[in-house]
DNA sequence: TTTAATTAAATTGCATGCAATTTAATTGCT
DNA sequence: AGCAATTAAATTGCATGCAATTTAATTAAA
């Protein structure tokens, strides 16, 4: 038997923590990203709101705005007002009061901000081909870490 | 065959962006931790740091400095100098140059700050109780997560 | 041994995240 | 209609992250 140190559980232990290897993948991932998104000119988080404003191009949602952004990507107007404010300095988007409730500010993208689309498909493929990353495998721990998330927010209510 | 619509390809979906569900559950996950932390008086990353110092207590590394506890979290002094700083002022932790290299800067806990420590351990059971995690899947995902994250740190080098 | 290169922290500047408050507009209720 | 409660953004304040620079100390090299 082995002999009961002074702190013997590692319940407490870094590396027994899973919310220390996300935090550290994911900051690891964005910093993958990095110079992809300098070619683009993004930040990370800005790159976020473009994914889900090209999506909007093709499905757009009853209400573009910035509420509706912030419940995909789960920030709030604190964070995105400023970061949004940033994307239409730099002719991306455009953010402008809803006529039919002013509290509300409808997002649209300028063709400036579509046509940044087209260029990250194949930056984004070179990333992946230039790390050898395995397709299958991050699908699968994106499922998982998916449904972490899931219930994470089911619990947070 | 369905319609190849304009953008066919959902490589850009931000649902299937794996760098996203890890940001996302990240924060999710720190989140939730929140409670616990107000508690403890500390932040998310303080709350990281004080992880690793209460490891130095069992299994001291040859140098106890800025720059170890940098390569234990992954990151560096702009962001550790301040936070640090701020674990000072609370009394958790001393900062002290050393001696042999006026360089490096050496963390100590304080009496407080290893007390702190008792605290945790209740505190954590009680989220995972009243969360009904199941620790052999939190377990399985971190191991993921893990293989993860070495790779991309293996990949920037 | 002087001088160049390296190293560890600290500092600076900027962009998040997020809690808390504020402002303005809309809804709901009586 | 009139007023309280809600709601969407914006604002404020603070603590990260991180790139880039600076400072001070140590090492390496000519």
């Amino acid at each position: 038997m082995s002999q009961t140190s002074l702190h013997a559980d590692d319940g407490l232990q870094l590396d027994n923590q899973l919310c220390f290897k996300l935090y550290a993948a994911s900051r690891a991932v964005i910093r993958a990203y990095k110079p992809m998104l300098d070619q683009l000119g993004l930040t990370y988080p800005q790159y976020l709101a473009m994914l889900v404003l090209w999506e909007w191009q093709q499905q757009p949602p009853a209400l573009p705005t910035v509420k509706a952004l912030g419940e995909r990507l789960l920030l709030d107007s604190g964070t995105l007002t400023p970061l949004l404010k940033r994307l239409e300095l730099q002719g991306l988007l455009q953010r402008k009061r809803s006529a039919s409730d002013e509290r509300e500010v409808h997002l649209a993208l300028t063709p400036a901000g579509g046509a940044l689309r087209e260029q990250v498909l194949p930056l984004k493929s070179q990333l992946l081909c230039e790390r050898g990353i395995d397709l299958d495998q991050v699908a699968a721990l994106r499922s998982q870490v998916g449904v972490l998330l899931d219930q994470f927010m089911a619990l947070n209510h």
